[in-house]
DNA sequence: TGTACATCAGTGAACGCGCGTTCACTGATGTAC
DNA sequence: TGTACATCAGTGAACGCGCGTTCACTGATGTAC
């Protein structure tokens, strides 16, 4: 039996609309307080409707990980046009930082799941970042000396603080959001030159 | 009408366990998730004797921060013991770091309120933390030539790979801290050589 | 082409349950005189 | 010392409400032949 593909993106589309809700009630109240008849009012369908899509709340919030802030963090980890080294983890850094401020959104629920209560976001959440700072570690090995600073490290720190500036860029909105790339980049850059990176800009 | 000094004690004590517990519970379901009946239940006592300390959930929660929360971030604040440097800032630090094993339940809600969706939370938590990162510019401020980085923006960064390393501690239990601690000791003495401090061990 | 059947997203009624809150009360303790 | 009164943390009963979940049903669409 095969399937109308409109039939399909139907459904699809009310799926999608039950995840962006989602992202938006939690930016709100918390992704923990939310309830499936609070989510279901705000999608425009019946709460029974909800059953057809997920089966509750926690296997919405997983679809939220894997099916948009992985995607997200994927293209994170994406090498950055340009040649490797300093700049090019630079680059990604503020590349990252500029598509937070494109959907502040999935961004808060990143950036509140990767700290919050529940251990399977957070562990999930992890390696899907981890895969960011593995793509840093990548470009940097090349321009580091071998007798030099571990680039996991390094790469964790970049991280680290570009998830900062995220967070930050959320809260003083997108206005101070040249400011703030600004300031990120600075403190990338010492930390690359501290770490002996070459090929710095 | 004065207050006999016992029964003032055991009212303190009643609404420490309410906020002890409520700690404890917000580190398996998140602080937004409970309820007033839930804290109530695990502090043994009856839903309608928590009026007697609080109005509401919302205002156990400030006093989370203004109680529990505000005072280890002062405690961070205050001056390490010994010169003052690149030195000074590292040790501020690493005593943070293990004062957050101290109390991993405190630790976690620090963490999780300071990216969650309560906007007073992020703003009261984000004040105290200023205290922090102030106290380490001040230590800065001596140690680093006039015409070299802005020592604010080195603070900033100090703290932000300071609390990182404090969610990792809590998420790979305590055995890792000594490890922990070395990373984040290394990661600190990039970030204040590229910036140009001195005196750093 | 027409007819009978299968699939499946969406629905409204109904359920039992735990929630936050109110109320009037208890009983231990402190104060006045 | 004794007596009358005030304070106040803790309580159990009761309330109305929204929750998650179940169920049987609808109706549009696709498939078989």
């Amino acid at each position: 039996v095969r399937i109308n593909p409109e039939r399909k993106e139907d459904r699809e589309r009310v799926r999608h609309t039950l995840l962006r809700v989602t992202l938006t009630l939690a930016n709100a109240h918390g992704f923990l307080s939310l309830g499936l008849r609070e989510v279901s009012r705000a999608a425009d369908i019946a709460p029974t409707s909800f059953y057809r899509h997920f089966a509750d709340m926690e296997e919405l919030g997983r679809e939220l990980i894997e099916g948009l802030a992985g995607p997200l963090l994927a293209q994170w980890a994406s090498p950055a046009s340009g040649s490797s080294g300093g700049g090019t983890v630079t680059a990604m850094a503020l590349r990252a930082l500029s598509s937070a401020a494109e959907d502040p959104e999935l961004m808060r629920f990143i950036l509140a799941e990767e700290r919050g209560a529940i251990p399977t976001f957070r562990t999930a959440l992890a390696s899907k970042l981890s895969v960011v700072s593995t793509a840093m570690e990548g470009a940097l090995a090349e321009a580091m000396p071998k007798s030099a600073s571990s680039p996991e490290r390094v790469a964790d720190a970049v991280v680290v603080l570009m998830l900062a500036a995220c967070a930050d860029v959320l809260d003083h909105g997108p206005e101070r959001s040249a400011a703030l790339a600004e300031r990120l980049a600075e403190q990338i850059r010492w930390v690359l030159s501290g770490a002996g990176v070459k090929g710095e800009p």
